[in-house]
DNA sequence: TAGATTGTTAATCGATTAACAATC
DNA sequence: TAGATTGTTAATCGATTAACAATC
C-alpha cells in the first residue's frame, strides 16, 4: 500500500464556523497593529474580536501552532498567518454585475480593496448603462465576462435585482466564474463545486424584528405591558420600584 | 408549588438556525403566490427555498402544526403563519445612521419597504450632510434619536465608517434602540439584551476566498498546475485527455 | 524556578439528517 | 381504501465550552 500524504490541519480544511470568524480575528489585529501592540493574549484578541479566548485558541489550532506558551501570539505574525489561511497572500480580482443603486455603492465602497480585493470590471445588461463611468471603472457588457475569467477573475458579485439574478448567476457559471457572493434578495442555483453566499438585508432585519417581537412578547406576559414595542425596549427593562 | 405556565414552542422560542432560514420561506412562499401556486409540499417547498425537505419539515414544526399530512401546505396561510412568527404582522420603522455612498444606497434600496420594514429617519453626524435629501427624506442630525425612539423606532442601521460604529451603537443604544444591523467593518460592543447583526462585506468575500484557495491547492497536489487561479476554476475541474 | 498562557482533551450542547408512524 | 405527505423520533454530526497538562 502506498504511503497516505499526511495533511497538515490547514490541508484537512479548516471547519466553516472557524473560517467564518477568521476575518473578524485579522480586522482585530489590525486595529492592533494601528494602536502598536506587538503581542496579544488570546484573552485580549478574543474580547477585541468579541468571542471568547477558547473559542479563539481552538480556531487558531486549526491553522497550526503560532502562540508561545505563557507569552500570547505576535500580532504581525500571526496576521500573515491568518490572511495565509483566507488565501489572501495576494489580491483576488472581483467582478460586479448589475449596476443599480446598490452595486454602484458596492463600487464605490473601497472597503474591499484594503481587505485583499480589487474590483477589475463592472457589468450591466442595460445597452443604456454601458459605457457610464461609475468610480474609477467604466461599465462594460455581460459579453466581456469570458475575457475576465481568461484572465483570472474567479470571484463574482451579484447586485442585480431578484428576478435577474437567476441569470446573471448562470453567465458568471458559465463563464468559469467559481465563487459568488449574492446581493440580490432570492435563492440561486449553481452547480456543486460552486460556491454562493448570500447577502440579505431585508432577512437580516426579519431576523431582528423576531427578537424584538419576543421582547416586546415576554414584557407583555411578564410585566404589565403599555402595548408600545418602545417599553419594551433595554433602558425599560428591569424591575419597577 | 404554583403550576408553571405551559409554553408553545413559539414561545419557548425557535432555534436561531432556525429562524436564520425563515426569511427563506417567506421569499419562496411569495415566488409561489406570484406563480399562482395555492398549495405546497415541503419537497418543492425546500427546493425553491434551497434547503432538504427535512429540514423545513423540521423548521416549521418549531411554529407549530400548519401542515395537512398527505396534502401538503397552503401557502398563503404558511406565509402568514412564517410572518407572525417573526414578528411581521406589522411595520418596523428603520433609523439608518451614516449617510455615505453605503447609506445612501440602503435609504433608496427600497427592498426593506416589501419586506415589512420602513425607513422613517436618516441621520448623519456631518452638519454638512443634515439638511440634504436622500430619496424621500431630509438627513436629520443625531440628536433626533431620543424623539424616534420615543415614538417607537426600535431598530437601528449603522452605516457609518468603521471608527464611527462604536459612537453610533451607543447613541443608538443609549436613546433605547433595541436592535441593530451593523455594516460598519467593525465590531460593536453593546450591553446585554441589545442584538446586533453584522453584515461584512470583506468578510464574506475573504471566506469566499478561503474555498477559491483550497481549490487552486487541491488542484495543484491532485493534477499537474499551471499557477494560474484561472486554471483552477469550476470549468476546468475534471480528468485532463 | 514561579507565573503565565497556549494547545488539546473531553464533555456538553445544538443542529442536521434519515426514517417512519401518524393521518389526511 | 390506497397513496401521499406531514410531524416527530432517534441517531449522527459538528460546534462550543471548560478544564488542564504542556511548556515558555
Amino acid at each position: 500500500m502506498p504511503p497516505v500524504s499526511v495533511e497538515s490541519a490547514a490541508e484537512r480544511g479548516i471547519p466553516d464556523a472557524a473560517v467564518a470568524r477568521l476575518p473578524g480575528y485579522l480586522r482585530a489585529l489590525d486595529t492592533m497593529t494601528a494602536s502598536g501592540i506587538a503581542s496579544v493574549s488570546s484573552e485580549e484578541l478574543a474580547v477585541e474580536a468579541g468571542v471568547s479566548s477558547a473559542k479563539l485558541r481552538k480556531d487558531l489550532s486549526h491553522l497550526g501552532s503560532y502562540g508561545v506558551r505563557g507569552v500570547g501570539y505576535d500580532v504581525s505574525h500571526l496576521r500573515y498567518e491568518i490572511s495565509r489561511a483566507l488565501g489572501l497572500t495576494h489580491d483576488w480580482p472581483v467582478v460586479i454585475v448589475g449596476m443599480g443603486n446598490l452595486g454602484r455603492a458596492l463600487a464605490q465602497y473601497g472597503g474591499f480593496e484594503q481587505q485583499g480585493f480589487s474590483v477589475v470590471a463592472l457589468l450591466d445588461h442595460d445597452p443604456e448603462v454601458v459605457g457610464q463611468r461609475v468610480g474609477d471603472l467604466v461599465v462594460q457588457p455581460m459579453t466581456v465576462l469570458p475575457a475576465l475569467t481568461g484572465s483570472g477573475v474567479v470571484i463574482g458579485v451579484i447586485a442585480a435585482p431578484a428576478q435577474a439574478a437567476q441569470d446573471v448567476a448562470d453567465a458568471l457559471v458559465g463563464a468559469g466564474i467559481g465563487s459568488i457572493l449574492n446581493f440580490a434578495p432570492s435563492a440561486v442555483n449553481v452547480p456543486d463545486g460552486v460556491q454562493v453566499r448570500r447577502v440579505d438585508l431585508a432577512s437580516e432585519l426579519q431576523i431582528l424584528a423576531y427578537h424584538e417581537q419576543r421582547r416586546v412578547e415576554s414584557a407583555e406576559s411578564g410585566a404589565p405591558a403599555d402595548g408600545t414595542a418602545a417599553s419594551a425596549s433595554a433602558r425599560t427593562v428591569g424591575v419597577a420600584r
